[in-house]
DNA sequence: TGTACATCAGTGAACGCGCGTTCACTGATGTAC
DNA sequence: TGTACATCAGTGAACGCGCGTTCACTGATGTAC
């Protein structure tokens, strides 16, 4: 039964949204062609007709998630409070694309690493982005602590979700976040 | 052919060195139990005699290299050093397992967890132990120290062994040790 | 100490099962007149 | 605008293949006398 040309397109997105959360949630190699297609309202059989191959998929949906602006805050410390929060660690589905998956993204395609290298230089640009910026120094310790923090960002989420026990998850967190803040403080104060 | 018993113990240990390096370097899902016990010197039947599943040798493998004492460095700048060389960076197979497998040991069983977060929690005491130690104020900032400078390492290995670009990924990890190197001194100073 | 037997670590073939991928078919959409 | 045909998105059965796991067998080790 063909389908009209929109709904090819609507059906695409479906695709790469339901490939989007399960990757996220459950990583690459535990989600099947067919847990996605049926995600998404389709059979197995189709999934062929839109990509090439499961390896494809997962270039595709990383370039796709990568290429959505991500909110648009781009203080450091105000990004890190949301960041560093129990409702995202607690929402891998929905979360942070890179804790989720950057680990095992080493182990793809080129195509994948770029698509996730891309949204990595993406998100370092948005949090150098220093109100007041002016001189060159500025713009270093700018993409120092952009760089710096963003680490940290990504390692705390990674180790808060790894953690058995919620008072040491709640901790990391916490105590990450007010590092950041008070490297933070010290950056905007030390010239 | 029945073998003795030192050599059944010393078998054990081959099987969780491969399994430790196999798994760091191509993750969980990509390995096999062939592939383990053939990198071990045997064959995948004998496999069963050692472990009940691929799980237990998961959460076996986990427990037994955060077992044993990690080098002995305690001082964080130091540590953050070496941990955010190149060399590290492109050593996955022998190098820090919580950057190689912690982001998927998420989905794994409650005992491989639970044998990473043990691995947490000593890497923590292990940074936060500052030499000239005393009031319950410096303690407290030490243990945040480590905790964001854990997780900052942790992350920034991950995404410079991501990033395609050698350049980028250089500079991850360069900035990111400065940005450490910068938030001690101004701790170490500030009281 | 030497011998005879029981034990059991290791082997490799075989088993289900689930996955990525293919394919013949269907029927609604798009197009040519 | 309406009709007739070609196209092609979606379906679901089927295919190889590789994996985790099992098992009958082998022969060296460990033990009892």
């Amino acid at each position: 039964m063909r389908v009209s040309r929109e709904q090819v397109a609507i059906n695409r997105q479906k695709i790469l949204e339901a490939a989007s959360r399960l990757f996220r949630e459950h990583g690459y190699d535990a989600v099947t062609v067919a847990d996605v297609m049926s995600a998404a309202g389709l059979t197995h059989g189709g999934f062929y007709g839109y990509f090439k191959s499961k390896d494809e998929l997962i270039a595709q949906t990383l370039a796709h998630v990568f290429g959505q602006g991500d909110a648009g805050e781009t203080d450091l410390v105000r990004y890190a409070a949301r960041y560093l929060s129990s409702e995202h660690r607690d929402n891998i589905a929905g979360g942070c694309p890179t804790a989720a998956l950057g680990a095992e993204t080493v182990r793809q395609t080129p195509e994948a690493r770029a698509a996730m290298a891309a949204g990595l230089r993406r998100q370092i640009e948005r949090l150098s982005a220093r109100g007041s910026g002016d001189a060159a120094y500025d713009a270093a310790q700018a993409r120092r602590a952009a760089i710096g923090g963003w680490s940290a960002m990504v390692g705390a989420v990674i180790l808060a979700r790894l953690v058995d026990d919620p008072v040491l998850s709640d901790e990391v967190l916490n105590e990450t976040l007010a590092w950041i803040e008070h490297q933070d403080a010290d950056t905007s104060t030390s010239h």
